[in-house]
DNA sequence: ATATTTATTTACCGATAGGTATACAACAAG
DNA sequence: CTTGTTGTATACCTATCGGTAAATAAATAT
């Protein structure tokens, strides 16, 4: 038989939380932006050294990616949220009103990690910078498919152009 | 009596056109941002050496300084002309127009140069983003000015509040 | 001609970037 | 205990960053 699957993990353990250390990192590079944020500003703001950052989130594309899905899940969570409202208007309006939430919650940085950590940037970060790309483009379309829905559904007028609201939409926020 | 006041410089002659230079410098900048653009991008694209940059424009943040000007009263000239316009209806309309001409000229990077050349970065380009925050702040101020005046003229309402409006125009442009 | 002035070229500087090799510390298994 | 495994700490690597010293080239002045 087997050892009980819930037995501790070989080895040292570690001596921080990945949770808290990325989302110290996410404050930096939401700050900062991604080549902005330095190696040592990193490890300095999540209060462990560089081999262990590296041995637990690999490089700094990779840990910038984590830190990316730690912002669809956290701050960004509101997005999915919004979409599953009933109506259009309804779930437009839970975007409004997260996105504003989210600008002015005074414990977070400026603005959207997905927009500032890398509009121009060198070409070291060009594949992080298309990845943002991508990320808002997948933002755009969700909005896309449910305002579709709802001109489906009656909820929204036969005349009314999802592609283009869904672009306005993403752009005020 | 002294020399004729158009006789020729003195010294070894540039053997570029500081304008061009500048230009060139200008494009790096608004691709890559102020940190994205290193001093190898710079003088590849400038067509000129690393000593002759710093002698004919100082350092990196002196160059840059110089690019922001030359923008103003190239790229973004348009909105000196268009608060010029006799009504503040026709005052926005022609920095829409003109702010949209420029995003969409295919000769030019996407995006504005005071926007993204340094919306989040390092502590190195702290200097030149709160500069660049001072001439957005500037343009704002200046469209609100014109509010201003408009609503004194009785061209605009009197409930209106110029400083909203101001602040609406430039979030959208 | 020579001297003076300015620009360009080459080669280099110290600082910092991202990333790692190596040695040591803390845990479980035997 | 010893062994195996994983994480931490120190110190270091190479590449590139922004910036510059020294020598050379091209013009005017005398």
């Amino acid at each position: 038989m087997k050892q009980k699957k819930t037995a501790r993990a070989l080895g040292r353990p570690r001596s921080f939380e990945t949770g808290k250390a990325l989302d110290a990192a996410m404050k930096v590079f939401w700050c900062k932006g991604y080549e902005g944020a330095s190696l040592s500003d990193l490890t300095k703001a999540m209060g462990i050294n560089r081999p262990s950052l590296y041995a637990a989130f690999g490089d700094k594309e990779s840990l910038f990616r984590k830190v990316l899905d730690r912002y669809d899940n956290g701050p960004a969570a509101y997005v999915q949220e919004a979409l599953k409202q009933p109506t259009a208007r309804a779930a437009v309006e839970k975007l409004m009103e997260g996105a504003a939430d989210l600008a002015t919650a005074s414990s977070n940085p400026r603005g959207c990690l997905f927009v500032q950590s890398a509009l121009a940037c060198g070409d070291g970060a060009e594949a992080v910078r298309n990845d943002l790309i991508l990320r808002r483009d997948a933002g755009e379309k969700a909005v896309r498919l449910r305002l579709k829905h709802a001109q489906a559904e009656g909820d929204l007028p036969r005349d009314a152009n999802p592609a283009d609201l869904a672009r306005y939409v993403v752009t005020v926020i």
